[in-house]
DNA sequence: CTGTTAGCGCGTTCAG
DNA sequence: CTGAACGCGCTAACAG
C-alpha cells in the first residue's frame, strides 16, 4: 500500500538502508548531519517502518501479552493499566487477552500469543494452566506470573502478601481489646482466601472465638446474605471480609437488621476499590499496591528479555496496607 | 529458534510449502487425506506459524488497537473487556493503549499502531486528536470511533444517546408531581455532561426551575461537597447528577447534612457502575449497554476491514435505560 | 562511519 | 489439486 519503505527513504536521501535502519536503530552509529537528513526524509516522505518485517528479521517481537481473567473487576483494570502504561512508556506494544477463567480461552490466548512471538508475558494464570506455560516459552515467551501462583512455574512472579494483609485486618479489629471476630470469606480454593485466612488465624489470640462465613462468590448479593446471618446468628460484630465487595453487602445486610455500621459493628474489606470504598459510609480496607505490581511485572520480563540466559528469576512479594475509613475506625 | 517453519513441515509431511500454507488458510483446496497428513505433522512437531511472516508478507495484520482513556473508569474497562472478547473470538489480537486523554501519549499509540499495521483500531478519542487520525488511516487502518465524537471523522461510530438519557433521568423524578430539579453536573466542555444536561432542559416543564451545580472533575469527593451545598441552599430535593461518581458523593453529603436519601431526597446517578450502585444505599441510574457498545465496534472494524472499499460508514446509538433502585424508587 | 548482501517465514502466483 | 520460485520490508553481519 506505501512504497518499499526504507530503501524509498534510502534513496530520497541518498544514502543506503543499512544507514536509514541504522538511524531508527542506533541512531549513535551515524554521523549527526546524515542522521538528520535521513529524518527529514522520513517525514516528508511519511515513513512509517514496518514492524512486522523488523520482527520477521529480528526473530523479537516488541510486544508483551497480558493475560487476566476479567476488566471489570476493579483489581485487574488496575493491574492491567498500569502494565499498558509502564509497557507503552518502554516501547512494548501490549496484547490483551481477557480469560474469563476458561482454560480453553486462556489456551487459544497463548497460542495467539506463540504465533505473534511475544517477547514476553504476563499472566493471572488460571488454576489448570501451569503445563500450558510450558508451549509459550518454547517459542521464546518470557512469563511473569501475578498474583496467583502456579506449582509448576518456576519463573519470575510478583504477589502481594496476604497472609499478612489478613493479620492486618484482624489486628485492627482486635485492637479495642475483645477476641470475638467474624471472618467473611471465599472459598478457601482459592490461594489468596485461604492466605487471608491464615491470616487471621494465626493472629487471633483464640482461634476458637473466630466464627467464618464461606461464601463461593464474593459478590455483592452474598455479602447481604451473609450480613443478615451475623445479625440473626450473633456471631461477633467485627468483621472481615476478605474483599470489598464482600464487606460493603455485610454492610447493608447488617442495616436491614437494625445494625449500623460503625456504631453497632465494625467491618473491614480487602482490595481498597475505589468505588466500593466511597460508598454511604466508607470502608476500611487492605490495599494492595495495585500499580506497583503492575510495574514491577513490565520490569520483570524486560529484564529477563534483556539479560537473557544470564537471568535469576525471582519472586517479588508486595505487602499490603491498612487504610482505616468510618466503617471500622480506630479502637472500634 | 524453531526450525525454518512452514518449509519444515512441508518436508516432513511430503509435501510442498503451498499445500501446507493452504491448509492453515483455504482447507478446501487441499484433498481430505492430504490436508490430515499435514494437520498431524503441525501437531507432531509442534508447529506455530509465524504471524510476523504472514503480515508482511500480505499487508495486514490481525491485529485491531483499542485506545481508551483509562481503565481503573468502570466503564472504559466494560467497553474495553468486551472488545477484546470479541475481537479474540474471530481471531484477532488487541493492542490495548491507555492514552490518559494525554494528546502526546495518544500521538504515540497512534504511530505504534501505524507500525503494527493493525487493521482496525478503536478509539475513544481526546478532543484533539481529530487530524491525527488521518495518520493511521494512511496505513489501511480502519477506524470506528467510541462513544466521542469528533469533528473531522467521516468514518464509523458507536454512542449512547445521552439526550435520552438525561430525559429518562428527568422524567423519573418528575414523574410524582411537582417542577424543581437539581442538576449537578461535570464541565459543559465534555460533549455528554452538555447532552445529558440538554436532555434535562427540554423534559423539564419550567427550565427556571432546574437549580445547577457544575464541578470540574466529577468525582464523589465532588458530589459530597456539592451534596452539602444543595443541602444548605436549599436547592431541590430531586437530584440528578450525571454519573454514579457524583451521585455517590452526594448522596453522602446530603447524608452529612442530616438528609436521608430516599427518605428526604431523591438521587439518580449515570452510568451503572456496578460497585457504584451496590453500596449501602442502592442507587437509581441510567444504564449504559457497555458490553453492546464494545462488541458493536468491533463488528463495525471487522466488516469495515472485510467489505473494503464496498463499505458505507455509519453511526450507531444505543438508547440507555433507567434502572431504579433505592435512591430514587418509582414516584418519589 | 557507510554500503553490500543475504536471508527471516510465509503467501502467492503460475505451471504442471 | 500440488509444487517451484519469487519477494514482502527489514536487520545483521561484514567490507570498505
Amino acid at each position: 500500500m506505501k512504497g518499499i519503505g526504507l530503501s524509498r527513504v534510502a534513496e530520497a536521501a541518498g544514502v543506503s538502508v543499512a544507514t536509514v535502519s541504522n538511524t531508527i536503530n542506533r541512531p549513535h552509529l551515524v554521523a549527526t548531519a546524515t542522521r538528520e537528513r535521513v529524518l527529514q526524509t522520513m517525514q516528508r516522505l511519511d515513513f512509517v517502518p514496518n514492524r512486522a518485517a523488523a520482527t520477521l528479521r529480528s526473530g523479537s517481537n516488541k510486544l508483551l501479552g497480558v493475560v487476566v481473567p476479567e476488566l471489570v473487576n476493579p483489581f485487574y483494570a488496575a493491574i492491567t493499566e498500569a502494565i499498558a502504561v509502564a509497557a507503552g512508556r518502554r516501547g512494548y506494544a501490549v496484547a490483551l487477552c481477557v480469560s474469563h477463567d476458561d482454560a480453553a480461552v486462556e489456551l487459544s490466548h497463548f497460542e495467539m500469543l506463540a504465533e505473534q512471538r511475544a517477547a514476553g508475558a504476563i499472566v493471572v494464570p488460571y488454576s489448570a494452566s501451569g503445563p500450558r506455560l510450558r508451549q509459550l516459552r518454547m517459542v521464546g515467551t518470557h512469563l511473569v506470573l501475578v498474583d496467583r501462583v502456579v506449582d509448576q512455574h518456576d519463573g519470575c512472579a510478583v504477589a502481594v502478601d496476604d497472609v499478612a494483609g489478613g493479620a492486618l485486618a484482624t489486628r485492627h479489629l482486635l485492637s479495642a481489646g475483645g477476641e470475638g471476630l467474624t471472618l467473611v470469606n471465599g472459598p478457601v480454593s482459592i490461594p489468596q482466601c485461604r492466605d487471608r485466612r491464615r491470616g487471621v488465624l494465626d493472629t487471633a489470640a483464640d482461634r476458637s472465638a473466630v466464627i467464618e462465613f464461606t461464601s463461593p462468590h464474593m459478590t455483592v448479593d452474598e455479602g447481604v446474605r451473609i450480613g443478615r446471618e451475623i445479625a440473626d446468628s450473633g456471631a461477633p460484630r467485627r468483621v472481615f471480609c476478605t474483599n470489598d465487595q464482600l464487606a460493603l453487602g455485610v454492610i447493608r445486610g447488617l442495616r436491614d437488621r437494625g445494625l449500623r455500621t460503625p456504631l453497632d459493628a465494625s467491618v473491614v474489606g480487602y482490595g481498597d476499590l475505589a468505588l466500593a470504598v466511597e460508598g454511604d459510609t466508607s470502608i476500611t480496607t487492605v490495599a494492595q499496591p495495585k500499580a506497583a505490581l503492575g510495574a514491577e511485572a513490565v520490569t520483570k520480563v524486560l529484564s529477563e528479555i534483556d539479560e537473557g540466559d544470564a537471568h535469576r528469576h525471582s519472586t517479588m512479594i508486595f505487602e499490603p496496607h491498612l487504610v482505616v475509613r468510618e466503617s471500622a475506625p480506630l479502637g472500634s
